[in-house]
DNA sequence: CACTCAGACT
């Protein structure tokens, strides 16, 4: 074979390949007595452009005579296919560029470009110095797009000043840098050195508006933000985006979707995305899910992001089957579970009281971090499952995962729930000494809490006491209810004193104590708290309860009447009175006729708002199915001695999720051990 | 240049 043969099949594969008759590019390839370095090249790029990674690598790695070029087609192809954007093969990756450079080939600055850029999503932040270094000694010129990544990366790893520093060297800046800065600079607050960059660049482009509205939403000025936008001369998709996040994120659904219903043809998937997440990060859960019909009902492609946030909203309302739903959605249209994707799962699976799926998503996940270990971590302590919780926390200490603050609140959480005081106090004393992890006032509070349900409210008085922060609602609250589980009026009536100083305005102040006073039947009292819970004006969170049928999920406040259902669930409330009462259940009737808890208001059939939701699903879900219950509130005494009843009575097993914890009903006992 | 995950007490 000539040379002249050679180059002519050369071009001949790279024709094909790109007409996609990447068959007959690889016949023509195998029929070559010779080949060199080009053939090699050409064919490895076909497959890459048909999407054939393995072949591509295949190929590649059995190239004999790789050059420079090689390694950028391999590198190339790679992130033209997204493939980088997943952390496991990144590390594949870096891998290979160790082997790139110890075959003594030069990367070019495309190639460091693109694992800069890695190393900024990744926030590799060891790799991404080292391949500064190496820049800065090869001496690479100052390629404007190479020294841009360089400054992004720094920016995303939260490196300001080096940020800079790499922005001043820059001989010649270009709109992308400027852009890069503006956001390095709006990440970090600094708004006013952003705004003076912004003004002083001639040329811009629509990424630099984009940028200013995001940092003027990020710092909460969504009146500027607006403004930077209709002023915007080149409005495009992210522009709008930008601003519907901004308005979501500032609480103003409705201007965020007067934006989204006007923004017309360049709506994307983002947009969906960011739509779905603003109503879940206002805490509007079935919005979200109703969106998401939508967005199928117009066959936009949902991501995984869409799916995370989709998980959040069930977590958030205990929608069990929508999120089962999802994770098999996930499955069969092939969505990568990476550790967001995954964590959000373990978190639906835990907050839906599933804790075996949780456990197995958590498990089969390669790559875990610190929220997945935290979220098992507090998902088993919301189970009850104190000792498992305490097992886990050591199976991550022994993966070499530092713990953090809110590792610290899952277990210490998982002691107090289970009863296990010792281990508590044992591990409280150990944060700062064994693993540097200063207690903060939320550790505190759960110390409260666990020595106050334990009946040690002396103990936990002192502890306050001598705690180095100003105690706050949260940790008086706490004492509070400990006061009230062990009938200790005199403490109680100080902390409540306590209470009021700090804030006025919780109308749950007032129902504790009043229900402290009817549980000793001090009525007087109970009368003043009326009077000054109606004087003061303040509301107390109204209960309300939800329970999850054929994937929608009915929502059930006391003395409410709009369910379509309505007077059938009410006849099967009388229908379950009966019942209990022909078990030998009385009702605790001195509480509930002095209660001045907003959800006992109602007439002669009123109920607390879990008590509606488990007849409903006691009507609608089949037997053999358990009842799944969400309560915004925790459950009061009377509510958990009915559960239990209720799960003898009619043989269902009922798993009640309340503010604090888990409580599965079966055969007339509570997982709880109705420590609670 | 846009969109994602966790926590004490009520």
């Amino acid at each position: 074979m000539s040379q002249k043969d050679i180059v002519a099949c050369n071009v001949m594969i790279s024709v094909l390949g790109k007409n996609g008759f990447v068959e007959d590019a690889r016949g023509l390839f195998d029929s070559m007595v010779e080949k060199d370095s080009y053939s090699w090249n050409s064919m490895v790029s076909c497959y890459f452009k048909m999407g054939d990674v393995e072949s591509a690598r295949f190929l590649f790695d059995r190239n004999p005579v790789k050059n420079e070029v090689s390694w950028n087609v391999l590198i190339d192809g790679y992130s033209k296919l997204g493939y980088l954007s997943n952390a496991d093969n990144f590390r594949d990756f870096v891998s290979l560029y160790n082997e790139m450079r110890w075959s003594g080939v030069c990367p070019s600055e495309s190639v460091l470009s693109l694992i800069v850029q890695c190393c900024a999503g990744f926030c590799a932040t060891g790799l991404g110095k080292a391949l500064h270094c190496e820049i800065f000694k090869w001496n690479f010129g100052y390629d404007v797009v190479l020294q841009t990544g360089l400054l992004d990366f720094y920016a995303k790893v939260g490196d300001l000043s080096s940020a800079k520093r790499v922005y001043d060297e820059m001989p010649c800046k270009d709109v992308v840098a400027n852009n890069a800065m503006i956001s390095a600079l709006s990440k970090n607050g600094l708004i006013k050195e952003a705004q003076s960059l912004f003004e002083s660049m001639t040329e811009k482009n629509s990424a630099t508006w984009n940028s200013m509205i995001t940092c003027y939403s990020k710092m909460g000025d969504i009146h500027t933000a607006r403004f930077i936008f209709d002023s915007s001369p080149s409005k495009d998709v992210v522009s709008w985006n930008a601003m519907i996040d901004g308005y979501c994120k500032a609480g103003q659904l409705y201007y965020a979707e007067e934006l989204f219903n006007n923004i017309g043809y360049m709506r994307n998937s983002v947009t969906w995305n960011t739509m779905i997440t603003g109503f879940v990060q206002c805490k509007e859960f079935q919005r979200a899910l109703h969106l998401f019909d939508n967005m199928q009902a117009e066959r936009v492609k949902p991501t995984e992001v869409t799916m995370v946030s989709l998980l959040s909203a069930c977590a958030h309302l205990g929608a069990l089957d929508m999120g089962e739903w999802i994770h098999s959605y996930i499955k069969k249209n092939k969505l990568k579970i990476d550790v967001i994707l995954g964590n959000a799962l373990i978190d639906m699976y835990c907050k839906c009281g599933k804790i075996s799926s949780a456990l197995d998503v958590f498990h089969k996940l390669q790559v875990k971090n610190i929220y997945c270990w935290n979220s098992i971590i507090m998902g088993l302590a919301m189970h009850g499952y104190g000792n498992e919780a305490i097992n886990y926390f050591h199976n991550m200490i022994k993966e070499g995962v530092h713990p953090d603050g809110v590792n610290f609140v899952g277990l210490l959480c998982a002691c107090s729930h289970s009863g296990l005081i010792s281990e508590g106090k044992m591990y409280f004393s150990q944060m700062q000494s064994v693993y540097g992890v200063e207690p903060g006032i939320e550790h505190y509070g759960c110390m409260v809490d666990l020595l106050g349900r334990s009946g040690q409210l002396l103990e936990a008085l002192e502890l306050i006491n001598s705690m180095p922060f100003k105690a706050n609602a949260v940790v008086w609250g706490s004492l509070l209810r400990s006061c009230h589980i062990h009938k200790d009026t005199k403490l109680g009536e100080q902390v409540t004193q306590r209470l009021l100083e700090l804030d006025q305005h919780d109308g749950g102040n007032y129902v504790f104590l009043s229900n402290l006073y009817a549980s000793l039947g001090r009525w007087k009292d109970v009368d003043k708290c009326r009077k000054l819970l109606i004087e003061s004006g303040v509301r107390k969170e109204p209960g309300l309860s939800s329970v999850e049928v054929d994937n929608v999920v009915h929502e059930f406040v006391a003395g409410d009447s709009s369910h379509p259902q309505f007077s059938q669930i009410n006849a099967f409330l009388v229908d379950i009175g009966k019942k209990l009462k022909d078990a030998g259940y009385e009702a605790d009737t001195g509480s509930v006729l002095h209660d001045i808890d907003d959800e006992d208001k109602e007439g002669s059939v009123s109920y607390h708002s879990e008590r509606i939701a488990v007849a409903f699903g006691l009507m609608s879900i089949p037997l053999g199915k358990e009842i799944r219950v969400v309560k915004n509130l925790r459950t009061c005494d009377d509510c958990h001695t009915v559960m239990k009843l209720i799960s003898r009575i009619y043989n269902r097993e009922i798993i009640m999720r309340d503010r604090n914890r888990f409580h599965h009903f079966k055969d007339g006992i509570c997982s709880c051990k109705d420590y609670w």
